[in-house]
DNA sequence: AAATGATTTAATCGTCCGTTTGACTTTTGG
DNA sequence: CCAAAAGTCAAACGGACGATTAAATCATTT
């Protein structure tokens, strides 16, 4: 009859949101154990109580944001692929599947905006670089998928030249959300649209037409117009 | 008659070249002064009688390959803003100044290819977040000047449109660097031309494309063929 | 109320860090 | 040749780090 009560005291999720604020701030490796215990007002033994040790509340920091995003880039590209099936899907609406996320899950973060795009484009920054292995196996997985979805849509560039092409995407993806902050106050003063709505627009706008690079127009859809973006 | 015996002993190259390579392999911050020291086979004080503090020696070691990249890419730019007087610079060429360098001051360095890149890639990463002022002072010159020839080669472009699509260059550019060893190995086989030839090749076209992405082709050049590229 | 398990706490461990010291050795210039 | 300058060296400094311990406190169940 307990199962209501939270079998954890609310130090976990102390700990977890002040190493998630402060890895956004600081950098995952400028942050000891010590600068989120004394924002979380716990001990310094509680993050090895809880989770082990540093890099144990450092995979469920990350984990926490990672992993929504991730499944919300994977179900958004199995609905597009569905919604179309057999047409290919347009080049828009993939990179739009791959980036949308970041947008759509930040509400459910308690970070303010531009501290959740920092971790995120920290965390995608350090790839290959020591990222916890559940991590890394997420983004494999999603990369390999969209690369997929990628070379469906654009079969007339060649397999080596694609990864390249996505790997540049991926750079400005990455540079987009570490630097956000810079720019954006360029982007104000718009209508009530959030900010980061209208540079992603920018950014798939920017992606396409480099992915698309030498491919000559195609034939204007054979049958009604084309889906149309006026992001 | 001295002339030719070093007026510094062979130590602080030592330490400059020892830790450039362990910077490059394991980043800035992972790499201790005792580290160094060992590899460059001198004693722990040495770096801070030769540079100061640990900071004094980064920031050296920064200077040493940071300016001649960034210096002939000023120097490029130049070059083809005088010797296109008056008509526009090809964005193409633009682009090819600011990542050439990178392949041509390559052989200076002792590093190998592979560490040189990921060395720029670091720094260019760590931009606006801890680099030292002089370094973050050249980038700010060089990417305004470079701002300035694409708004030149891009008239069409908005401002704020432009400046967030150089920011999505800049970030494939800086992966291109720092993941340059992933994909290199999918680019090889190809004739004698050094892979990262070939890589830039790429980059050059993908940002371009992207760049100009909405702006109309323009009517066939009025004298003349363009220029061609043909990497 | 007693017992049990979960959590919190202060104190401390050993290690690594950048830097400094002072003695020692080498190089340099008059 | 010799004094001054430049360089090297082993040793140690204080501080920060992640982790651990054992006792104290809390919550829940019996």
């Amino acid at each position: 009859m307990r199962e209501m009560t939270f079998p954890e005291s609310g130090s976990k999720r102390k700990l977890l949101d002040a190493a998630e604020q402060l890895f956004a701030e600081k950098g995952f490796e400028a942050v000891s154990v010590r600068d989120i215990t004394q924002l979380a007002k716990a001990n310094v033994a509680a993050v090895n109580y809880h989770f082990g040790s540093r890099d144990g509340l450092l995979t469920l920091v990350m984990m926490r944001y990672m992993t929504p995003v991730n499944e919300e880039r994977i179900a958004r590209l199995e609905t597009l692929e569905r919604k179309s099936s057999g047409k290919t899907v347009p080049l828009e609406e993939i990179i739009d599947a791959l980036v949308r996320p970041f947008v759509t899950q930040i509400r459910k973060s308690e970070l303010s905006e531009r501290l959740f795009y920092k971790l995120m484009g920290r965390t995608f920054a350090q790839q290959g670089d020591g990222l916890p292995p559940q991590i890394e196996e997420q983004l494999r997985q999603v990369m390999q998928r969209f690369t997929r979805a990628f070379a469906k849509a654009l079969p007339a560039v060649a397999a080596d030249d694609l990864a390249w092409r996505i790997h540049f995407v991926v750079g400005g993806m990455i540079h987009m959300l570490t630097h956000q902050e810079i720019l954006q106050r360029l982007t104000q003063g718009a209508s009530g649209v959030p900010p980061m709505e209208v540079t992603i627009s920018r950014f798939i706008r920017f992606a396409a037409a480099g992915l698309r690079e030498g491919v000559e127009a195609e034939e204007p859809a054979a049958e009604g117009p084309q889906v149309l973006f006026d992001f």
